[in-house]
DNA sequence: GCATCCTGGTTGAAGGTTCAACAACGGCCG
DNA sequence: CGGCCGTTGTTGAACCTTCAACCAGGATGC
């Protein structure tokens, strides 16, 4: 926890920003959310998995490793890939290298089910963010988002290293 | 639905901005989520819904005007305020003007929990949103947050509009 | 007045996420 | 080898959100 004796308020025009930015992120992923439960009957959260799946070499990952590339935790992809698995999408494997490991794989029919999704899922992502933004605001766009990404990532570090210096 | 004959897919670039948004986002309000559990017990819709209390008159609002606030739905707000309310931190009252009408009042412990959690909430937003972005890119992403916020808007109403146009 | 419809709000069940606890395995060092 | 620690992955409970169903009260039309 840093010091937090000399808050740096939002002034009124920061406000503006923060909210309008809120108000947006909030409205659109729920958009999308809405969008694929309602087609393709899943989350985006398992989107994404069927999604990182269909690209790791053989259609299969490490547990760890499709966690890392969702930017997921583990308990949570352990409770998604359950399901994804009842739903016949996904099945587990054995990792031969390390008993501990696990292996989820995309099925066939798993497969064909991302391919039914996905065209739904781009179109509303370029109806609502690509056709909404000129090219500049785009490239903009990507470089703000690496900045925060960036930010963000830092401070994991920062905070991994003060749990050290408690120690 | 519309047209789904011929998908505008995403090129390479596209796939590049648009994965780089939805991380950047994600492991921000996750972040943001996080820290208010932590230092304050609450994620960050039941803070939000704090915050639109204390800055409605007389700290009180009705519940359908809270969600509008909110973007929240009904359920979810009734769900919320019933914690909050069992909390000590939002009492229900009567609407005088509307038997159905109930009305979310922030309490005096409510608005103290809420200015004890805003130091920690705003000072994460300010470091890992406004620190790592230049002015430039400030003004930016208030323009893409309102192009984003507008788009999802109109779209919302030629949803309704198709509704109607199927009776 | 009364039938009808719409709005405001709540409820319970189902599903998703988080957190803490745990079991099982690998790696390391004595 | 044997003890110890770090990693991998799962589990169950608590919590949050969503969805559909529902009740109660206003609003409208006859």
């Amino acid at each position: 926890m840093g010091d937090m004796s000399e808050v740096r308020w939002l002034n009124g025009e920061e406000q503006q920003v923060w909210r309008a930015f809120m108000t947006a992120v909030t409205k659109f992923t729920e958009h999308l959310d809405r969008q694929l439960q309602r087609d393709s009957g899943m989350p985006m959260a398992y989107y994404e998995i069927l999604v990182a799946l269909s690209e790791a070499p053989g259609r299969a990952l490490r547990m760890s490793e499709l966690a890392s590339v969702c930017h997921s935790s583990r308990s949570r992809l352990s409770h998604a890939v359950a399901r994804l698995e009842k739903e016949g999408w996904v099945e587990r494997r054995a990792c031969p290298s390390d008993r501990r490991g696990s292996i989820a794989a995309l099925t066939e029919t798993g497969f064909g089910v991302l391919e039914a999704a996905a065209a739904g899922h781009v179109t509303a992502v370029r109806e609502h963010l690509f056709d909404v933004l000129t090219p500049e605001q785009l490239r903009s766009l990507a470089e703000i988002s690496r900045a925060v990404d960036a930010g963000l990532t830092t401070e994991c570090a920062n905070a991994r290293r003060e749990e050290f210096a408690d120690l």
